[in-house]
Parts: C-alpha cells; structure tokens; sequence
DNA sequence: CGCTCAGGTTAACCGCTGTTCACATCCGGG
DNA sequence: CCCGGATGTGAACAGCGGTTAACCTGAGCG
C-alpha cells in the first residue's frame, strides 16, 4: 500500500484534482440509481478512466462514501455553526438563518441530500458511526434554537420538530426544478418558518 | 414455471399467509438494510424456511420488491380517495383530513415508508412505471386540495408544497420511537396544517 | 541519461447472491 | 391405499462486481 491514499491531508480542494472529480461525479452516479447500484467502472467512466484506476485515489468503495458522506456532514455543522453565530442571541433570528441555510444547500445540492439519507446503510459499521456522530451535532445546533423557541416543550419534540424540519426542506429532489428557484426557495422558507413557529397545540 | 405464482390473485388477505408472512418480513428486514443488501436466504430465515423456498410464492426478488410497493401505493390512493369523499366540500376540511391520515399511516407504518422512497430505484423500468403511475395519482390528490386553499397559486408551487408536506410527514421513521405516539401525532399534524396553510409570501 | 514515482491499463481472481434442479415430505381426496 | 399437488430442502450453477496483480508510460530531476 502506497503511503495510503485516502487520507487526504496532502491537496487542498484549489483546482479540481483527479480525486475531487470522482468524488463529484460518484456523488452524482449515487443518487441517481443507488451506492450500491453502480459499479467502480461507472465511475470511473464517468471521469474519463478505466474502474481499477479509482484505486489510485481510494482505499475502496466504501471509503469513497465514507468520505463523501462525512464532507457533507461536516460542511453542515460548521455551516449552521457560523451562521447562528452571526445571527446574534435573537432565538427567532437563529431560526430564519438555520432556515435559509439548510434551504440553500438542499437547492444546490439535491444529489448530495439523496445519498445523504439513502445511502447511510451502506457505510460499515465504524463508518456509519462517525458519520452519525457529526450528523448528531447538526440536529443538536437545530434542537438548541428550537427549544429556546418553545421553553416549555420536552426534548424530545424539538428534536423530532428538527426532523420533520430537515424532511420538509429536503424535499428538493422530489419536486426537483419545475418551479423556478427564487420561487421554490421563498416557498420552502416560508413552509419551515410556519411550521417551525407552530404552536403544539 | 408451475402457472405463475406471482399473480396473487387466488387468494384473499384473510389469514397471514406464508406469502403475507414473507411480505411483511421483507419490508421490515428491506426497511432496515436497503433492499439490495438483504438476500433471498435473509427473508426465508426471517419466517423460518431456507432461501429458494421463497420461489414458490414470488417470481423473483424483484417480484416481490415490486408487489410491495405497488401496494403501498394504492393503499394511500385508496385511503386517500375515501377520506377526502368523507370529508365534503370543504377544503380546509379535506385537507385536514388528508393530514391526519397521512400521519396516521406514517406512524403505524415506518418501514413502508422508507422501503417506498429509498428501495424504488431497484425496480425494473416497467415496475417502477406502474408505481409512479400510482403514486402520481396520490400526490395530485394533494395538489387539488391545495389548489383550492391558494387559488392565486400556480400548480408547480402546489406539487412542490405537497412533497414538502409528504417530506415532514414521512419524517417519522428519523425521529423514531423518542416521543409518545399521541405527541408525535399532534406535533407532525400541527406542524403540516400550519406548513400547508401559510401564505406564499 | 537513467531512476523514480504517480497514475493508468488489461486480465484475472474470487466471493457473493439470485436462481434453478432434483429430490423429499406432507396431506387431502378418490 | 395410493396419487398428485403444494411446499420445502440442499446442492449446484452462473453472472456480476469489487479488488488485486503485472505491466506500461510520461514527467520531473540529479
């Protein structure tokens, strides 16, 4: 084994390497017809070359998951981690912003949210794990604001609200493009807002 | 091939049938692992008979993927249908109604619902046709409803709100088990009345 | 010039899993 | 009592797809 090549710590994401364009374009082949559904030598056609050469790049297919599901993740927290912080100490401003972000990134990133959630099965256990574990802190960012939102509701609401939240917004590859974007972005916050603000009842 | 065992014509749901039997085994172990990675040797185990055995009661393991969703789908149209005709001329009334039923079978029926929205991409081209077809059906049952609540609304905005709304309701296999069933119920109907209601801004 | 190394290629391997086959077994009816 | 159909079993088959192995090329460089 060649100095491992998927830990990944030597290039930074400058120009599209070799490495990020199968990464792209897996991503792409994934949520269209399923992880499992497509073959090494899918994707490597994908970017113009044979399937062993993947094994330049990556330990394996499923590291080439791992990997991409862990970035998504991670490009969420620290994503809703900023924008709350500059949102100030207003709960309901916390919310908009929260709202707006996970909005944006459903619209930009349909694929990404089809694997995100459909693919998660297939990761090896320890894999999966870490992935979970990161996933977890982006529902505690949501949960937080929620329940400042709503002092007298249990725990356990606000996070099941957070769920019903992400399944609202990430809808997007569902009803995907027949309505214009600006359109489809004021709906979608809109939609969230209400339902997020909805008393228990 | 002993006058095609698939057709499941000849006998009524009455009693669990070890065909019923395999069905509901496999949504659950399908629901749990992604249908591609359970094994016709999984299934048999799960009602105590060995793989091949299966053979007798389904054409394949396509079949059977595709007998199940199918029928899911025309259990929501069907359910859908019937409660909307119960529900009279009002529209806010039939929307209500299409709620409740929607989370009702959301949270008596999880692993169906993820087998329906991660699984369809495994069914042959003409399997999935018939089920789409179906679900079409279903979801413009939604899009009347809610045409009629935003008139000023173009149809394109009232699909999307619909897979918006099947999104947050659908939610329920994610936030699994956390919460009592009641709360669970009132918060997902609160939360998809306030989201199917707010004006589109 | 010749060495090295990154990145590709083709061919082969091999394990897994859907499917089939030939053979039991059980049971209801003539 | 024996026959036939429904149901199940274990063994074998076959194809697919991830992975590896052996070999090639071209660029940088002392």
């Amino acid at each position: 084994m060649p100095s491992t090549p998927d830990t990944a710590l030597h290039d930074n994401a400058a120009r599209p390497s070799r490495r990020e364009q199968i990464l792209r374009a897996a991503a792409q082949l994934f949520a269209e017809r399923g992880a499992r559904a497509v073959g090494v030598d899918d994707v490597g056609a994908a970017v113009g070359v044979t399937g062993p050469a993947i094994y330049r790049h990556f330990a394996s297919k499923d590291a080439m998951l791992a990997e991409m599901l862990l970035r998504i993740s991670e490009r969420l927290l620290a994503g809703s981690a900023e924008v709350v912080a500059a949102a100030g100490d207003d709960a309901a401003a916390q919310l908009r912003a929260l709202i707006a972000f996970q909005v944006e990134f459903a619209l930009d990133n349909p694929a990404l949210i089809t694997v995100q959630d459909r693919d998660l099965g297939v990761l090896s256990e320890p894999d999966a794990r870490r992935v979970r574990q990161v996933q977890r802190r982006y529902v505690e960012e949501w949960v937080a604001v929620l329940a400042r939102l709503h002092p007298e509701a249990p725990t356990a609401a606000c996070r099941a609200r957070a769920h019903a939240l992400f399944g609202l917004i990430n809808s997007t590859p569902h009803s995907a493009g027949r309505l214009a974007r600006p359109a489809m972005a004021r709906l979608l916050t809109g939609m969230a807002e209400a339902a997020a603000t909805a008393p228990i009842c």
